[in-house]
DNA sequence: TTGAAAGCGCTAACAA
DNA sequence: TTGTTAGCGCTTTCAA
């Protein structure tokens, strides 16, 4: 492994100075160098492989090309992979790299990686959060532009960028209500966080849209993982008028929604149709027949939000207008919805009909 | 916000120079200056929340303390934020930071992102795939140490760390053989990849050790998805002497295989005693019951991979003699591995217990 | 025990 | 159109 090729082996090589070297390099500085000694340099950098230091530069030029992404949970949720894509694939387009640190909720811990980051000399720092939450930036972070993702900023000074939860839910609620659907209950989550009232609220909007009344019998507030919709989902098939359709708050009480009704005999989407949020799609997909559900955007949540922080950088005029930002989320139909066994045409052909449904594809291959 | 301060602000507000600073700040030169200075330059430096730059000392030493984590796909397994957030804290711990590039399996655009990587001078690099799999280095990774993470190197010229598949799949199915089951059936799947040689090799193992006969018709090759595990279980279920034991390549199969026994009627674990590999804990904990599986390590291996390229890194001997870790994997117990029927005490109540174990825990509140 | 000065590799102001 | 030079902020010889 020979020593690295710098600025100054390609100035000795093709017989200019480090200064038209540099010039003929980059591509702000087209008129200064002749276009032939331009592609000299050009040539000769390529055959020793030169390739700037960005150390160096990032020194000379107060710009390290570098974004710090501090999250609090990136393991714990599978989505967060997506956001990182985003973000990363947003950065490296327009010539930045990301740094990212994860503090697994620690704050004290948080604050040390952001001074860490800052020492890095980050152009700027995307905070995001493992679920929609409002929050006040903290105060370690700096002289540097900030976004929020996934969070909204309580102070309204950065922008912030996270799903439009009441819109998310009036989605998965309509689709039931399109489907027929009168009496359609909701499986909640008890914890006081935005996506709980967001969605208590859409859910609302798309029965009061569709002129029916609301129930309380038919909402219930449960542990956000696969356990509370087993527990909702019982409790709401168990009331005396049970609903017809099912809206769990995401995808996992979802698969717990599924189990309940087969243990209780009901057949999805028959018997019982259901949607949800989410699109977390080991469930949406693995799950048969297959869930109608609400994704949430990581993937663009993570690009808009870099894309705006480098926004803010080239032009810190924007930072001073800061964008708050509730992103559509779009439904992805698959298998879980259909019209209600009153509206069916035909009552008696309903049982056998509805037995396919619940065998996998490829049950043919069975005697 | 004001201007960032510098060793030159903390130099005058502290009436020393520069060099006494930098020495004062400094762990590493204990002796070189007086106690006493030493205690007023700190106290100055942190009243003036100086804090270096690490792009002009990264400079000067020839070290950024920047490692590049270079990867196929991060977002597209939950696992990849474990093996991130392993790598994170690894390094974070011994004072460096990741930055993360993911080429989303493009080889052109990995080939960018490691020279972009390289400019910005990274120390290390830690080279990730998705999934096991053995793998030359690409060329332009040169000049720093490497490591590859859930992969092995063909040419054994660097380090690497990937699970123990053998290990892994043996212990799955000796989990169902120490619960007495004799006839066991391993929903494989069809790519040729080390995993499934691997657990091949292992299932295989497991049976030998316990003098069972292996029997061909009872592995079964699908896609590794929740589909494959439905379509493979009800192939092997389906046999004239059908397997009372399932081992399933990954955890998403065994998502299937629980839906292709419950739409055959029958109960896990009292009919069907399932086991995997993945620990997918969506799925294991979400399922009722909660599933056995082996879990990968994904967190431990992302650790490893860092702790092992930042010995690499302070030790450039230590590279010379390339490490190949296979990492042990646990098994997780839960609820679907119980005796097979034949050797349950009372055949009759079986049917009666059983049904309890598919309600869920909460079947109580109902009527 | 402390300070002056050089230099890491690069870019840009200035001069030619 | 090209070259000389200063300097980004830091660490470390070398000298005092």
């Amino acid at each position: 492994m020979m020593a690295k090729v710098g600025i100054r082996d390609v100035s000795k090589a093709a017989g200019v100075s480090v200064t038209t070297v540099s010039h003929a390099l980059s591509d702000v500085h087209q008129a200064r160098v002749n276009p032939e000694t331009r592609r000299h340099v050009q040539e000769v950098a390529a055959r020793l492989g030169y390739a700037p230091n960005r150390l160096a530069s990032g020194l000379r030029n107060q710009r390290s090309y570098l974004l710090g992404l501090v999250s609090d949970e990136i393991a714990s949720t599978p989505f967060a992979g997506e956001m990182v894509l985003g973000a990363q694939d947003a950065a490296y387009e327009r010539g930045w790299l990301i740094m990212l640190v994860d503090s697994g909720g620690n704050r004290a811990l948080e604050e040390r990686q952001v001074s860490t980051l800052l020492q890095h000399q980050v152009d700027g720092i995307v905070y995001a959060k493992m679920y929609h939450q409002r929050l006040t930036v903290p105060r370690e972070i700096t002289g540097v532009p900030v976004v929020l993702l996934d969070a909204e900023d309580l102070d309204g000074k950065v922008s912030s960028v996270a799903p439009d939860e009441l819109a998310a839910a009036r989605t998965a609620v309509k689709e039931l209500i399109d489907a027929g659907h009168r009496r359609i209950g909701f499986v909640n989550q008890n914890e006081d966080i935005p996506a709980t009232h967001g969605r208590l609220q859409g859910y609302h909007a798309a029965l009061a849209e569709a002129g029916i009344e609301y129930d309380d019998d038919l909402v219930t507030f449960e542990v956000p993982d696969v356990s509370g919709g087993r527990d909702g989902a019982l409790k709401l098939l168990s009331l005396p008028e049970p609903p017809t359709g099912l809206f769990c708050f995401r995808d996992p009480q979802a698969l717990g929604a599924y189990e309940a009704a087969h243990s209780l005999g009901l057949r999805i989407p028959d018997d019982l149709s259901i949607t949800s949020i989410d699109d977390f799609q080991i469930i949406s997909e693995g799950l048969w027949p297959g869930l109608t559900t609400v994704a949430l955007p990581h993937y663009e949540m993570g690009r808009w939000a870099v894309s705006r922080l480098l926004d803010e950088i080239e032009d810190p005029e924007k930072a001073k207008a800061p964008e708050r930002l509730l992103f559509e989320c779009p439904i992805v139909r698959r298998g879980s919805v259909a019209p209600p066994r009153s509206l069916s045409p035909s009552d008696s052909e309903q049982k056998d009909a509805s037995r396919m449904n619940t065998l996998p594809p490829a049950s043919e291959e069975l005697a």
